[in-house]
DNA sequence: GACCAGGCACATC
DNA sequence: GATGTGCATGGT
C-alpha cells in the first residue's frame, strides 16, 4: 500500500472534472449560511440539511442575530428534519457564542484571522471537528485548506492508496503536501470527490460507471465486492 | 425492516 | 492510545 503520487491525484482531477463538470460549491449564499450547513451535515444526508435549512429561513432565524436569540428548544425543533436536533442545537449555539465572543459577531473580521489560528480556534469549538472546521474555513472563508471526509478516505483505501482507517489529518496532509495551495481547486476537488463518492457508495459501488474505473482497484477493494456479490460481470 | 448519509464528543479499558 | 457508543432524521 503506497499513497498517490502527485501525478495520481492530478489525474484523478482530471478525470472527475471531465465526468462533472464544475460543481459550484457550497449549495448556500452567505458564510453564515455555509457554516450552519457544515454542522448541519454533519454524518447526514445533504437533503435533509436542506430541509432543516429551509425551516430556519421561512421563520427567518437563519441569520447570526437570530440564532443568538433564538431559545434551544425552538432551533431544535426547527432543524428537526436534520437529525441529531439536540446535539446540533447545541452546536450551532456553541458557534454563535464563539463568534460573538472572539469577533463581536463580526463574520468580516472573522474573515481577516490568518488561516491556522482561525483553525485552531474553530476546533476549541465543542462541536466542531476538523471535517466542520476545513470546510468552513475552505467554503465560507475562501481559505486554502483541503477538506477530507469518508467519501475521500473510501476513494484512497478503495484504490489501495491508503489504509481505510487512516487519520483525517494524515489523509489531508496527502493532499496538502502535493498540491500548490489553491482555494479554487481544493473547492471544486473536495466537491468532486464527494459527487463521484456517491456513485462509489458502500452498498452500490457501481463500479463500470465510475470515471475511475481505469484505475487498477485495490485487492481489498475486489474482496469488498466479492462479499457483496458485486464482481461478476461489471467489477474490474 | 435494514442500511445509509459530506462527524463529533465522551466513556471505558 | 485504541476502541466502542450515543446521537436521529428521511430516503432507498
Amino acid at each position: 500500500m503506497k499513497p498517490p503520487t502527485r501525478n495520481e491525484l492530478e489525474e484523478v482531477y482530471r478525470r472527475l472534472f471531465k465526468e462533472f463538470g464544475p460543481q459550484h460549491w457550497w449549495p448556500g449564499q452567505t458564510k453564515w449560511e455555509i457554516m450552519v450547513g457544515a454542522v448541519l451535515t454533519q454524518n447526514t444526508n445533504w437533503g435533509n440539511v436542506e430541509r432543516a435549512i429551509r425551516n430556519l429561513r421561512e421563520e427567518k432565524v437563519l441569520t447570526l442575530k437570530a440564532l443568538r436569540k433564538i431559545s434551544l428548544p425552538r432551533l431544535a425543533r426547527l432543524i428537526r428534519p436534520s437529525g441529531y436536533f439536540n446535539i446540533k442545537a447545541r452546536r450551532l449555539k456553541n458557534l454563535v457564542n464563539f463568534i460573538f465572543a472572539e469577533y463581536s459577531g463580526s463574520l468580516v473580521s472573522m474573515a481577516h484571522e490568518p488561516l491556522a489560528d482561525l483553525r485552531k480556534k474553530l476546533l476549541s469549538v465543542n462541536g466542531i471537528g476538523p471535517e466542520t472546521a476545513d470546510s468552513i474555513l475552505l467554503y465560507a472563508f475562501n481559505k486554502p485548506i483541503f477538506v477530507v471526509d469518508a467519501y475521500t478516505r473510501r476513494l484512497l483505501s478503495r484504490h489501495n492508496w491508503t489504509r481505510e482507517d487512516i487519520d483525517y489529518h494524515d489523509l489531508q496532509n496527502i493532499f496538502m503536501t502535493h498540491l500548490k495551495p489553491d482555494v479554487q481547486k481544493f473547492n471544486e476537488y473536495h466537491a468532486l470527490i464527494v459527487r463521484a463518492g456517491k456513485e462509489l457508495c458502500r452498498t452500490n459501488p457501481k463500479c463500470a460507471e465510475c470515471p475511475l474505473k481505469t484505475f487498477n482497484y485495490s485487492a481489498n477493494f475486489q474482496k469488498f465486492l466479492d462479499a457483496r456479490g458485486y464482481s461478476s460481470g461489471h467489477s474490474r
